[in-house]
DNA sequence: TCAATTGGTTCATTTATTGAACCGTTGGTG
DNA sequence: CACCAACGGTTCAATAAATGAACCAATTGA
Protein backbone atom coordinates (compact mmCIF):
# COMPACT_ATOMS: atom_id res chain seq x y z
CA UNK A 1 0.00 0.00 0.00
CA UNK A 2 1.23 3.17 -1.04
CA UNK A 3 2.64 5.79 1.94
CA UNK A 4 -0.52 8.02 1.34
CA UNK A 5 0.65 10.29 4.41
CA UNK A 6 -2.68 12.83 4.03
CA UNK A 7 -2.95 15.09 7.12
CA UNK A 8 -5.93 13.33 8.45
CA UNK A 9 -4.60 10.00 8.14
CA UNK A 10 -1.74 11.47 10.35
CA UNK A 11 -4.31 12.65 12.49
CA UNK A 12 -6.49 9.72 13.14
CA UNK A 13 -2.98 7.31 13.47
CA UNK A 14 -2.66 9.30 17.08
CA UNK A 15 -5.90 7.04 18.30
CA UNK A 16 -4.21 4.40 17.71
CA UNK A 17 -2.06 4.78 20.38
CA UNK A 18 -4.66 4.68 23.15
CA UNK A 19 -4.55 1.56 24.01
CA UNK A 20 -5.72 -0.42 27.64
CA UNK A 21 -2.37 -0.06 28.62
CA UNK A 22 -1.64 3.42 27.93
CA UNK A 23 -5.54 4.83 28.12
CA UNK A 24 -4.09 8.18 28.45
CA UNK A 25 -1.25 10.29 27.29
CA UNK A 26 0.27 13.97 26.95
CA UNK A 27 0.90 16.18 24.16
CA UNK A 28 4.52 15.21 24.33
CA UNK A 29 4.19 11.91 24.70
CA UNK A 30 2.30 11.09 21.70
CA UNK A 31 4.54 13.66 19.99
CA UNK A 32 7.07 11.19 20.71
CA UNK A 33 4.91 8.55 19.59
CA UNK A 34 3.98 9.61 16.59
CA UNK A 35 7.14 11.22 15.37
CA UNK A 36 4.89 14.32 14.40
CA UNK A 37 6.35 17.61 15.71
CA UNK A 38 4.53 18.68 18.89
CA UNK A 39 2.97 22.13 16.88
CA UNK A 40 1.33 19.60 14.15
CA UNK A 41 0.19 16.95 17.28
CA UNK A 42 -1.42 19.72 19.23
CA UNK A 43 -3.32 21.05 16.44
CA UNK A 44 -4.40 17.33 15.48
CA UNK A 45 -5.55 16.76 19.09
CA UNK A 46 -7.54 20.24 18.81
CA UNK A 47 -9.38 18.50 15.93
CA UNK A 48 -9.74 15.67 17.25
CA UNK A 49 -11.33 17.39 20.92
CA UNK A 50 -13.47 19.16 18.70
CA UNK A 51 -15.51 16.64 17.79
CA UNK A 52 -15.29 14.90 20.60
CA UNK A 53 -12.93 12.41 19.99
CA UNK A 54 -10.80 12.96 22.57
CA UNK A 55 -11.14 14.44 25.74
CA UNK A 56 -8.70 16.43 27.81
CA UNK A 57 -8.48 15.93 31.42
CA UNK A 58 -8.84 19.44 32.66
CA UNK A 59 -6.55 18.54 35.87
CA UNK A 60 -3.64 16.46 34.18
CA UNK A 61 -3.87 17.67 30.84
CA UNK A 62 -3.67 14.39 29.43
CA UNK A 63 -5.79 13.19 26.12
CA UNK A 64 -7.93 10.20 26.41
CA UNK A 65 -10.49 8.84 24.13
CA UNK A 66 -13.58 10.84 23.65
CA UNK A 67 -17.30 10.33 24.02
CA UNK A 68 -17.78 10.41 20.21
CA UNK A 69 -16.96 6.62 20.58
CA UNK A 70 -20.14 6.39 22.64
CA UNK A 71 -22.06 7.94 20.40
CA UNK A 72 -21.21 6.86 17.14
CA UNK A 73 -20.76 3.01 18.10
CA UNK A 74 -24.35 2.93 19.05
CA UNK A 75 -25.55 4.70 15.58
CA UNK A 76 -23.14 2.01 14.31
CA UNK A 77 -24.85 -0.85 16.15
CA UNK A 78 -28.80 0.65 15.73
CA UNK A 79 -28.40 0.28 11.50
CA UNK A 80 -26.07 -3.09 12.32
CA UNK A 81 -26.17 -5.04 15.05
CA UNK A 82 -22.89 -6.83 15.25
CA UNK A 83 -21.34 -6.12 18.61
CA UNK A 84 -24.23 -7.61 20.02
CA UNK A 85 -24.64 -10.81 18.07
CA UNK A 86 -20.44 -10.63 18.80
CA UNK A 87 -21.10 -10.78 21.88
CA UNK A 88 -23.81 -13.52 21.89
CA UNK A 89 -21.68 -15.51 20.18
CA UNK A 90 -18.99 -15.31 22.43
CA UNK A 91 -20.72 -16.45 25.53
CA UNK A 92 -22.07 -19.19 23.79
CA UNK A 93 -18.39 -19.99 22.66
CA UNK A 94 -17.12 -19.64 26.38
CA UNK A 95 -19.88 -21.73 27.57
CA UNK A 96 -19.07 -24.76 25.14
CA UNK A 97 -15.64 -25.03 25.22
CA UNK A 98 -14.48 -23.16 28.98
CA UNK A 99 -12.03 -21.06 27.46
CA UNK A 100 -11.43 -17.34 26.88
CA UNK A 101 -12.94 -16.68 23.68
CA UNK A 102 -12.66 -13.66 21.32
CA UNK A 103 -13.68 -11.86 18.23
CA UNK A 104 -11.00 -9.38 15.86
CA UNK A 105 -11.52 -7.18 12.72
CA UNK A 106 -9.18 -5.94 10.59
CA UNK A 107 -9.81 -2.04 11.56
CA UNK A 108 -7.38 0.84 9.94
CA UNK A 109 -4.78 -1.91 8.56
CA UNK A 110 -4.33 -3.87 11.81
CA UNK A 111 -6.67 -6.52 13.34
CA UNK A 112 -7.94 -5.58 16.30
CA UNK A 113 -9.54 -7.42 19.29
CA UNK A 114 -13.76 -6.70 18.93
CA UNK A 115 -14.54 -8.35 22.09
CA UNK A 116 -14.05 -10.86 24.56
CA UNK A 117 -15.34 -12.95 26.54
CA UNK A 118 -13.40 -14.63 29.02
CA UNK A 119 -13.56 -18.17 30.66
CA UNK A 120 -14.85 -18.69 34.21
CA UNK A 121 -11.62 -21.09 35.72
CA UNK A 122 -9.26 -19.80 37.43
CA UNK A 123 -6.27 -20.87 35.35
CA UNK A 124 -7.36 -18.84 32.09
CA UNK A 125 -6.27 -17.03 29.35
CA UNK A 126 -6.72 -12.81 29.96
CA UNK A 127 -6.87 -10.92 26.90
CA UNK A 128 -7.10 -7.11 26.88
CA UNK A 129 -9.93 -5.21 24.68
CA UNK A 130 -9.07 -3.23 22.10
CA UNK A 131 -5.51 -5.25 21.50
CA UNK A 132 -4.18 -5.22 18.49
CA UNK A 133 -3.30 -8.65 17.02
CA UNK A 134 0.08 -9.19 15.61
CA UNK A 135 -0.40 -11.31 11.82
CA UNK A 136 2.72 -13.52 12.36
CA UNK A 137 2.06 -14.44 15.82
CA UNK A 138 -1.54 -15.45 16.28
CA UNK A 139 -3.59 -17.77 14.72
CA UNK A 140 -5.87 -15.12 14.30
CA UNK A 141 -3.44 -13.46 11.73
CA UNK A 142 -2.59 -16.60 10.14
CA UNK A 143 -6.24 -17.60 9.81
CA UNK A 144 -7.16 -13.82 8.33
CA UNK A 145 -4.19 -13.72 6.60
CA UNK A 146 -5.07 -17.12 4.43
CA UNK A 147 -8.02 -16.23 3.62
CA UNK A 148 -6.89 -12.22 3.05
CA UNK A 149 -6.34 -10.58 -0.48
CA UNK A 150 -2.92 -11.80 -1.37
CA UNK A 151 -1.47 -8.26 -1.40
CA UNK A 152 -2.72 -7.59 2.31
CA UNK A 153 -0.60 -10.80 3.16
CA UNK A 154 2.30 -9.62 1.20
CA UNK A 155 2.65 -6.53 2.61
CA UNK A 156 2.03 -8.38 6.42
CA UNK A 157 4.88 -10.13 5.97
CA UNK A 158 7.06 -7.62 4.58
CA UNK A 159 6.89 -5.72 7.71
CA UNK A 160 9.33 -6.76 10.55
CA UNK A 161 7.97 -9.58 12.63
CA UNK A 162 8.77 -9.08 15.79
CA UNK A 163 9.12 -11.82 18.04
CA UNK A 164 7.39 -12.18 21.30
CA UNK A 165 8.21 -15.78 22.64
CA UNK A 166 11.01 -18.10 22.11
CA UNK A 167 8.41 -19.64 19.84
CA UNK A 168 7.03 -17.03 17.42
CA UNK A 169 7.98 -17.69 13.56
CA UNK A 170 9.57 -14.65 12.29
CA UNK A 171 10.78 -16.06 8.95
CA UNK A 172 8.66 -15.18 6.43
CA UNK A 173 8.99 -17.98 4.10
CA UNK A 174 7.87 -20.08 7.37
CA UNK A 175 4.32 -17.64 8.37
CA UNK A 176 3.82 -18.51 4.67
CA UNK A 177 3.83 -21.92 4.62
CA UNK A 178 1.41 -21.56 7.75
CA UNK A 179 -0.97 -19.25 6.15
CA UNK A 180 -0.91 -21.76 3.49
CA UNK A 181 -1.86 -25.26 5.66
CA UNK A 182 -4.50 -22.30 7.22
CA UNK A 183 -5.90 -21.98 4.22
CA UNK A 184 -5.86 -25.65 3.18
CA UNK A 185 -7.40 -26.80 6.72
CA UNK A 186 -9.56 -23.96 7.46
CA UNK A 187 -8.62 -22.56 10.22
CA UNK A 188 -5.20 -21.67 12.19
CA UNK A 189 -3.32 -23.13 15.47
CA UNK A 190 -0.63 -21.23 17.24
CA UNK A 191 1.23 -23.24 19.71
CA UNK A 192 2.88 -20.10 22.35
CA UNK A 193 3.89 -18.07 19.42
CA UNK A 194 2.01 -14.93 21.46
CA UNK A 195 2.02 -15.35 24.82
CA UNK A 196 4.21 -18.72 26.75
CA UNK A 197 2.05 -21.25 27.70
CA UNK A 198 -1.08 -20.37 25.23
CA UNK A 199 -2.03 -21.69 22.64
CA UNK A 200 -4.56 -20.32 20.08
CA UNK A 201 -7.22 -21.67 17.66
CA UNK A 202 -9.02 -19.40 14.88
CA UNK A 203 -11.35 -19.51 11.75
CA UNK A 204 -12.02 -16.63 9.91
CA UNK A 205 -15.72 -15.17 9.24
CA UNK A 206 -16.72 -13.38 6.20
CA UNK A 207 -18.88 -10.45 4.93
CA UNK A 208 -20.77 -9.37 2.05
CA UNK A 209 -19.10 -10.13 -1.12
CA UNK A 210 -17.17 -13.57 0.70
CA UNK A 211 -14.37 -10.71 2.00
CA UNK A 212 -12.99 -11.93 4.64
CA UNK A 213 -13.86 -9.64 7.96
CA UNK A 214 -11.93 -10.97 10.96
CA UNK A 215 -11.39 -13.98 13.16
CA UNK A 216 -12.89 -15.57 15.62
CA UNK A 217 -10.74 -17.70 18.18
CA UNK A 218 -10.11 -19.63 21.60
CA UNK A 219 -7.15 -19.28 23.57
CA UNK A 220 -6.50 -22.03 26.63
CA UNK A 221 -3.46 -22.93 28.53
CA UNK A 222 -1.63 -25.36 26.98
CA UNK A 223 -1.71 -27.71 29.80
CA UNK A 224 -5.31 -28.13 28.38
CA UNK A 225 -5.00 -27.93 25.14
CA UNK A 226 -5.47 -32.29 24.81
CA UNK A 227 -6.10 -33.01 21.08
CA UNK A 228 -10.07 -33.89 22.40
CA UNK A 229 -10.23 -30.30 23.88
CA UNK A 230 -8.98 -28.82 20.41
CA UNK A 231 -11.51 -30.79 18.54
CA UNK A 232 -14.34 -29.84 20.18
CA UNK A 233 -13.46 -26.15 20.27
CA UNK A 234 -12.66 -26.60 16.55
CA UNK A 235 -16.36 -27.82 15.91
CA UNK A 236 -17.29 -24.61 17.82
CA UNK A 237 -15.78 -21.90 16.43
CA UNK A 238 -17.35 -23.43 13.17
CA UNK A 239 -20.96 -22.64 14.23
CA UNK A 240 -19.61 -19.48 15.67
CA UNK A 241 -17.68 -18.48 12.44
CA UNK A 242 -20.69 -19.22 10.42
CA UNK A 243 -23.20 -17.12 12.85
CA UNK A 244 -20.48 -13.93 12.86
CA UNK A 245 -20.23 -14.25 8.88
CA UNK A 246 -24.10 -14.15 9.02
CA UNK A 247 -23.77 -11.31 11.58
CA UNK A 248 -22.24 -9.53 9.04
CA UNK A 249 -23.71 -10.50 5.91
CA UNK A 250 -21.58 -12.65 4.45
CA UNK A 251 -21.29 -16.68 4.50
CA UNK A 252 -18.76 -19.20 4.47
CA UNK A 253 -17.49 -19.86 0.94
CA UNK A 254 -18.83 -22.65 -0.77
CA UNK A 255 -14.95 -24.08 -1.29
CA UNK A 256 -14.48 -23.42 2.89
CA UNK A 257 -12.42 -26.58 4.20
CA UNK A 258 -14.84 -28.80 5.52
CA UNK A 259 -14.74 -29.89 9.43
CA UNK A 260 -11.39 -30.72 10.44
CA UNK A 261 -13.05 -31.84 13.50
CA UNK A 262 -12.98 -35.70 13.13
CA UNK A 263 -9.51 -35.76 11.81
CA UNK A 264 -7.48 -33.33 13.95
CA UNK A 265 -4.04 -34.71 14.10
CA UNK A 266 -1.39 -31.74 15.27
CA UNK B 1 -15.64 31.08 16.39
CA UNK B 2 -16.09 27.61 15.68
CA UNK B 3 -15.20 27.39 12.17
CA UNK B 4 -11.31 26.74 12.45
CA UNK B 5 -11.54 25.01 8.49
CA UNK B 6 -8.60 22.46 9.30
CA UNK B 7 -8.56 19.41 7.30
CA UNK B 8 -8.71 17.37 10.10
CA UNK B 9 -12.03 19.21 10.89
CA UNK B 10 -13.44 18.88 7.80
CA UNK B 11 -12.90 15.31 7.25
CA UNK B 12 -14.78 14.14 10.87
CA UNK B 13 -17.41 15.94 10.24
CA UNK B 14 -18.58 13.69 7.06
CA UNK B 15 -18.85 11.22 10.18
CA UNK B 16 -21.35 13.19 11.66
CA UNK B 17 -23.85 12.72 8.39
CA UNK B 18 -24.12 9.03 9.29
CA UNK B 19 -27.13 8.85 11.58
CA UNK B 20 -29.75 5.68 12.51
CA UNK B 21 -31.89 7.15 9.74
CA UNK B 22 -29.34 7.18 7.12
CA UNK B 23 -27.10 4.56 8.16
CA UNK B 24 -24.92 4.64 4.59
CA UNK B 25 -24.65 7.12 2.00
CA UNK B 26 -22.83 7.25 -1.30
CA UNK B 27 -19.66 9.63 -2.19
CA UNK B 28 -22.36 12.51 -4.00
CA UNK B 29 -24.73 12.35 -1.08
CA UNK B 30 -21.64 12.96 0.93
CA UNK B 31 -20.34 15.78 -0.95
CA UNK B 32 -23.97 17.32 -1.23
CA UNK B 33 -24.24 17.17 2.69
CA UNK B 34 -21.17 18.76 3.67
CA UNK B 35 -20.65 20.84 0.88
CA UNK B 36 -16.91 19.93 0.23
CA UNK B 37 -16.51 19.12 -3.33
CA UNK B 38 -16.86 15.38 -4.93
CA UNK B 39 -12.66 14.78 -4.79
CA UNK B 40 -12.50 16.12 -1.03
CA UNK B 41 -15.27 14.19 -0.29
CA UNK B 42 -13.35 11.48 -1.49
CA UNK B 43 -10.31 11.81 -0.71
CA UNK B 44 -11.55 12.09 3.25
CA UNK B 45 -13.49 9.22 2.73
CA UNK B 46 -10.51 6.68 1.41
CA UNK B 47 -8.30 8.26 4.78
CA UNK B 48 -11.30 7.45 7.43
CA UNK B 49 -11.66 4.01 5.52
CA UNK B 50 -7.85 3.55 5.53
CA UNK B 51 -8.59 3.63 9.15
CA UNK B 52 -11.62 1.73 9.20
CA UNK B 53 -14.03 4.55 10.72
CA UNK B 54 -15.92 4.10 7.67
CA UNK B 55 -16.44 0.81 5.33
CA UNK B 56 -17.44 0.88 1.68
CA UNK B 57 -20.12 -1.65 0.76
CA UNK B 58 -18.46 -3.64 -2.27
CA UNK B 59 -21.91 -4.13 -4.10
CA UNK B 60 -24.05 -0.70 -3.52
CA UNK B 61 -20.45 1.70 -3.14
CA UNK B 62 -22.09 3.10 -0.60
CA UNK B 63 -19.99 4.09 3.03
CA UNK B 64 -20.92 3.33 6.38
CA UNK B 65 -19.90 3.80 9.87
CA UNK B 66 -16.41 1.54 10.29
CA UNK B 67 -15.22 -1.34 13.00
CA UNK B 68 -12.80 1.16 14.19
CA UNK B 69 -15.96 2.34 16.66
CA UNK B 70 -16.41 -0.91 18.00
CA UNK B 71 -12.70 -1.12 18.83
CA UNK B 72 -12.12 2.54 20.34
CA UNK B 73 -15.38 1.58 22.35
CA UNK B 74 -14.00 -1.10 23.91
CA UNK B 75 -10.30 0.59 24.59
CA UNK B 76 -12.46 3.98 25.90
CA UNK B 77 -14.74 1.50 28.00
CA UNK B 78 -11.92 -0.77 29.45
CA UNK B 79 -9.72 1.69 31.39
CA UNK B 80 -13.30 3.84 31.77
CA UNK B 81 -16.40 1.77 32.19
CA UNK B 82 -18.66 4.68 31.67
CA UNK B 83 -21.02 2.89 29.37
CA UNK B 84 -21.68 0.22 31.37
CA UNK B 85 -22.63 2.15 34.23
CA UNK B 86 -24.94 4.50 32.07
CA UNK B 87 -27.06 1.50 31.00
CA UNK B 88 -27.06 0.48 34.43
CA UNK B 89 -28.21 3.53 35.39
CA UNK B 90 -30.61 3.81 32.88
CA UNK B 91 -32.47 0.34 33.49
CA UNK B 92 -32.69 1.50 37.30
CA UNK B 93 -34.78 4.77 35.88
CA UNK B 94 -36.71 2.80 33.90
CA UNK B 95 -37.68 0.48 36.11
CA UNK B 96 -38.55 2.97 38.87
CA UNK B 97 -40.22 5.55 36.66
CA UNK B 98 -41.95 3.51 34.17
CA UNK B 99 -40.87 5.51 31.66
CA UNK B 100 -38.08 6.28 28.49
CA UNK B 101 -34.58 7.57 29.89
CA UNK B 102 -31.99 8.45 27.89
CA UNK B 103 -28.68 10.44 28.80
CA UNK B 104 -26.81 12.05 26.36
CA UNK B 105 -23.02 14.28 26.39
CA UNK B 106 -21.46 16.71 24.31
CA UNK B 107 -19.71 15.18 21.66
CA UNK B 108 -18.20 18.02 19.10
CA UNK B 109 -20.09 20.40 19.65
CA UNK B 110 -23.38 18.75 19.97
CA UNK B 111 -25.52 17.08 22.68
CA UNK B 112 -26.26 13.79 21.15
CA UNK B 113 -27.90 10.62 22.94
CA UNK B 114 -25.01 8.17 24.39
CA UNK B 115 -27.28 5.48 25.29
CA UNK B 116 -31.21 5.17 25.83
CA UNK B 117 -33.66 2.82 27.49
CA UNK B 118 -37.03 2.15 26.04
CA UNK B 119 -40.33 1.93 29.24
CA UNK B 120 -42.21 -1.12 29.07
CA UNK B 121 -45.43 0.25 28.42
CA UNK B 122 -47.38 -0.03 25.18
CA UNK B 123 -47.89 3.81 25.02
CA UNK B 124 -44.28 4.77 25.56
CA UNK B 125 -41.74 7.81 23.97
CA UNK B 126 -39.09 6.00 21.47
CA UNK B 127 -35.60 8.23 20.93
CA UNK B 128 -32.76 7.06 18.32
CA UNK B 129 -29.81 6.09 19.03
CA UNK B 130 -26.92 8.41 18.66
CA UNK B 131 -29.69 11.21 18.15
CA UNK B 132 -28.24 15.57 18.25
CA UNK B 133 -30.31 16.63 20.79
CA UNK B 134 -31.07 20.54 19.83
CA UNK B 135 -30.06 22.18 22.41
CA UNK B 136 -33.01 24.99 23.04
CA UNK B 137 -35.64 22.28 22.06
CA UNK B 138 -35.20 19.62 24.29
CA UNK B 139 -34.88 19.38 28.44
CA UNK B 140 -31.64 17.93 28.19
CA UNK B 141 -30.39 20.85 26.05
CA UNK B 142 -31.93 23.59 28.20
CA UNK B 143 -30.22 21.87 31.27
CA UNK B 144 -27.22 21.27 29.72
CA UNK B 145 -27.03 24.91 28.40
CA UNK B 146 -27.64 25.90 32.23
CA UNK B 147 -24.68 24.71 33.69
CA UNK B 148 -22.56 25.24 30.96
CA UNK B 149 -19.71 27.80 30.10
CA UNK B 150 -21.25 30.97 28.91
CA UNK B 151 -19.19 31.13 25.62
CA UNK B 152 -20.88 27.96 24.84
CA UNK B 153 -24.42 29.17 25.62
CA UNK B 154 -23.83 32.29 23.51
CA UNK B 155 -23.04 30.18 20.82
CA UNK B 156 -25.72 27.59 21.11
CA UNK B 157 -28.18 30.89 21.37
CA UNK B 158 -26.31 32.41 18.36
CA UNK B 159 -27.30 29.55 15.87
CA UNK B 160 -30.53 29.69 14.30
CA UNK B 161 -33.01 27.90 16.51
CA UNK B 162 -35.39 25.93 14.25
CA UNK B 163 -38.64 25.14 15.22
CA UNK B 164 -39.89 20.91 15.72
CA UNK B 165 -43.57 21.79 16.60
CA UNK B 166 -46.29 24.27 17.53
CA UNK B 167 -44.83 24.97 20.50
CA UNK B 168 -40.77 25.09 20.33
CA UNK B 169 -39.55 28.59 21.41
CA UNK B 170 -37.02 29.78 18.88
CA UNK B 171 -36.91 33.07 20.45
CA UNK B 172 -33.81 33.43 22.01
CA UNK B 173 -34.78 35.73 24.93
CA UNK B 174 -37.18 33.40 26.25
CA UNK B 175 -34.83 30.44 26.03
CA UNK B 176 -32.59 31.90 27.88
CA UNK B 177 -35.21 32.79 30.67
CA UNK B 178 -35.53 29.25 30.44
CA UNK B 179 -32.03 27.93 30.96
CA UNK B 180 -31.90 30.55 33.96
CA UNK B 181 -34.80 28.97 35.17
CA UNK B 182 -33.13 25.35 35.16
CA UNK B 183 -29.97 27.10 36.37
CA UNK B 184 -31.84 28.09 39.71
CA UNK B 185 -34.21 24.78 39.96
CA UNK B 186 -31.27 22.41 39.30
CA UNK B 187 -33.63 21.07 36.43
CA UNK B 188 -35.36 21.65 33.13
CA UNK B 189 -38.96 20.56 31.99
CA UNK B 190 -39.86 20.63 28.49
CA UNK B 191 -43.54 20.25 27.02
CA UNK B 192 -44.04 19.61 24.01
CA UNK B 193 -40.82 20.94 22.05
CA UNK B 194 -39.73 18.91 20.63
CA UNK B 195 -42.07 16.09 19.98
CA UNK B 196 -45.50 16.57 20.54
CA UNK B 197 -47.78 15.38 23.74
CA UNK B 198 -44.18 14.38 24.82
CA UNK B 199 -42.96 15.81 28.08
CA UNK B 200 -39.32 15.64 29.07
CA UNK B 201 -37.49 16.26 32.23
CA UNK B 202 -33.95 16.63 32.71
CA UNK B 203 -30.64 16.78 35.42
CA UNK B 204 -27.03 17.70 34.27
CA UNK B 205 -24.18 15.81 35.10
CA UNK B 206 -20.61 16.64 36.15
CA UNK B 207 -17.48 15.45 35.27
CA UNK B 208 -14.03 16.15 36.79
CA UNK B 209 -13.33 19.89 37.74
CA UNK B 210 -17.08 20.45 37.81
CA UNK B 211 -17.45 20.92 33.89
CA UNK B 212 -20.92 19.83 33.09
CA UNK B 213 -20.90 16.57 31.09
CA UNK B 214 -24.26 16.19 29.69
CA UNK B 215 -27.50 15.03 30.73
CA UNK B 216 -29.75 12.47 31.87
CA UNK B 217 -33.66 12.80 31.20
CA UNK B 218 -36.44 11.05 31.48
CA UNK B 219 -39.42 10.96 28.35
CA UNK B 220 -42.60 10.92 28.78
CA UNK B 221 -46.51 11.43 27.32
CA UNK B 222 -47.61 14.55 28.21
CA UNK B 223 -51.09 12.52 28.99
CA UNK B 224 -48.93 10.48 31.95
CA UNK B 225 -47.08 13.83 33.09
CA UNK B 226 -49.06 14.38 36.58
CA UNK B 227 -47.45 16.25 38.94
CA UNK B 228 -47.18 13.12 40.98
CA UNK B 229 -45.77 11.60 38.16
CA UNK B 230 -43.13 14.32 37.50
CA UNK B 231 -42.11 14.83 41.08
CA UNK B 232 -41.30 11.24 41.39
CA UNK B 233 -39.27 11.12 38.02
CA UNK B 234 -37.54 14.17 39.14
CA UNK B 235 -36.23 12.62 42.72
CA UNK B 236 -34.95 9.45 40.89
CA UNK B 237 -33.25 11.75 38.39
CA UNK B 238 -31.53 13.23 41.12
CA UNK B 239 -29.90 10.28 42.01
CA UNK B 240 -29.40 9.41 38.72
CA UNK B 241 -27.21 12.48 38.07
CA UNK B 242 -25.00 12.20 41.27
CA UNK B 243 -24.55 7.93 40.36
CA UNK B 244 -23.77 9.07 36.57
CA UNK B 245 -21.33 12.35 38.15
CA UNK B 246 -19.66 9.68 40.02
CA UNK B 247 -19.00 7.45 37.63
CA UNK B 248 -16.81 10.27 35.48
CA UNK B 249 -15.32 11.00 38.16
CA UNK B 250 -17.07 13.96 38.99
CA UNK B 251 -20.20 15.14 41.67
CA UNK B 252 -23.17 17.23 41.82
CA UNK B 253 -21.80 20.62 42.64
CA UNK B 254 -21.91 21.87 46.17
CA UNK B 255 -24.13 24.80 45.47
CA UNK B 256 -26.63 22.42 42.94
CA UNK B 257 -30.17 23.79 43.98
CA UNK B 258 -31.84 21.45 46.33
CA UNK B 259 -34.78 18.74 45.33
CA UNK B 260 -38.01 21.25 45.04
CA UNK B 261 -40.45 18.57 45.08
CA UNK B 262 -38.82 16.75 48.51
CA UNK B 263 -36.15 16.42 50.74
CA UNK B 264 -33.65 14.42 49.61
CA UNK B 265 -31.64 12.18 52.11
CA UNK B 266 -27.67 11.84 51.64
C1' DT C 1 -31.49 5.98 -27.77
C1' DC C 2 -30.58 9.74 -24.96
C1' DA C 3 -29.81 12.27 -20.76
C1' DA C 4 -28.87 12.45 -16.04
C1' DT C 5 -26.43 10.66 -12.16
C1' DT C 6 -23.29 7.79 -10.18
C1' DG C 7 -18.20 6.83 -8.33
C1' DG C 8 -13.85 8.15 -9.32
C1' DT C 9 -9.50 10.75 -11.57
C1' DT C 10 -6.48 14.54 -13.01
C1' DC C 11 -3.46 18.55 -12.26
C1' DA C 12 -2.40 23.58 -11.99
C1' DT C 13 -3.46 26.81 -8.28
C1' DT C 14 -3.60 28.16 -3.64
C1' DT C 15 -4.06 27.44 0.95
C1' DA C 16 -3.41 25.12 5.02
C1' DT C 17 0.34 22.44 7.17
C1' DT C 18 4.76 22.15 9.03
C1' DG C 19 8.68 22.57 12.46
C1' DA C 20 12.48 25.09 14.78
C1' DA C 21 12.70 28.18 18.11
C1' DC C 22 10.37 30.25 21.66
C1' DC C 23 7.57 31.21 26.26
C1' DG C 24 5.61 30.47 30.82
C1' DT C 25 4.81 26.74 34.22
C1' DT C 26 5.53 22.72 36.86
C1' DG C 27 7.91 19.31 39.57
C1' DG C 28 11.75 17.07 41.06
C1' DT C 29 16.80 17.44 43.03
C1' DG C 30 21.21 18.78 45.10
C1' DC D 1 16.49 27.88 47.67
C1' DA D 2 18.14 27.81 42.95
C1' DC D 3 18.57 24.85 39.39
C1' DC D 4 17.26 22.17 35.50
C1' DA D 5 14.54 19.37 32.70
C1' DA D 6 10.27 18.36 30.90
C1' DC D 7 5.83 19.85 30.30
C1' DG D 8 1.81 22.19 27.44
C1' DG D 9 1.29 25.54 24.33
C1' DT D 10 2.47 29.52 20.70
C1' DT D 11 4.60 31.85 16.69
C1' DC D 12 5.61 32.50 11.74
C1' DA D 13 8.24 31.99 7.34
C1' DA D 14 8.95 28.15 4.24
C1' DT D 15 6.81 24.57 2.09
C1' DA D 16 4.17 20.67 1.06
C1' DA D 17 -0.42 19.26 0.92
C1' DA D 18 -5.39 20.38 -0.04
C1' DT D 19 -8.43 22.03 -3.38
C1' DG D 20 -11.91 22.13 -7.28
C1' DA D 21 -13.27 22.53 -12.20
C1' DA D 22 -13.24 19.70 -15.81
C1' DC D 23 -13.06 15.19 -17.18
C1' DC D 24 -13.89 9.80 -17.57
C1' DA D 25 -16.44 5.50 -17.62
C1' DA D 26 -20.25 3.07 -15.96
C1' DT D 27 -25.13 2.78 -14.46
C1' DT D 28 -29.79 3.97 -14.48
C1' DG D 29 -34.22 5.26 -16.17
C1' DA D 30 -37.29 7.23 -19.55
Amino acid sequence: MANTSSTVDKALTLLGFFTERRSAAGLSELARLSGFNKATTLRFLNSLEAKGFVEQDAATRAYHLGPAFLRFAQVRESSFPFARAVRDILHGLVEKTGETAHVSALSGGVLANIDRVESKRSNRVVLDPGEVLPFHATASGIVYLAFADPDVTGDALKAPLTGHTAKTITDPAAIRARVDQARADGYARAGETYEDQVVGLALPYFGPSGAVCGAVAVALPKARASDGAEALILRELRTAARKLSAACGGALPDDFPQSPADDVKE
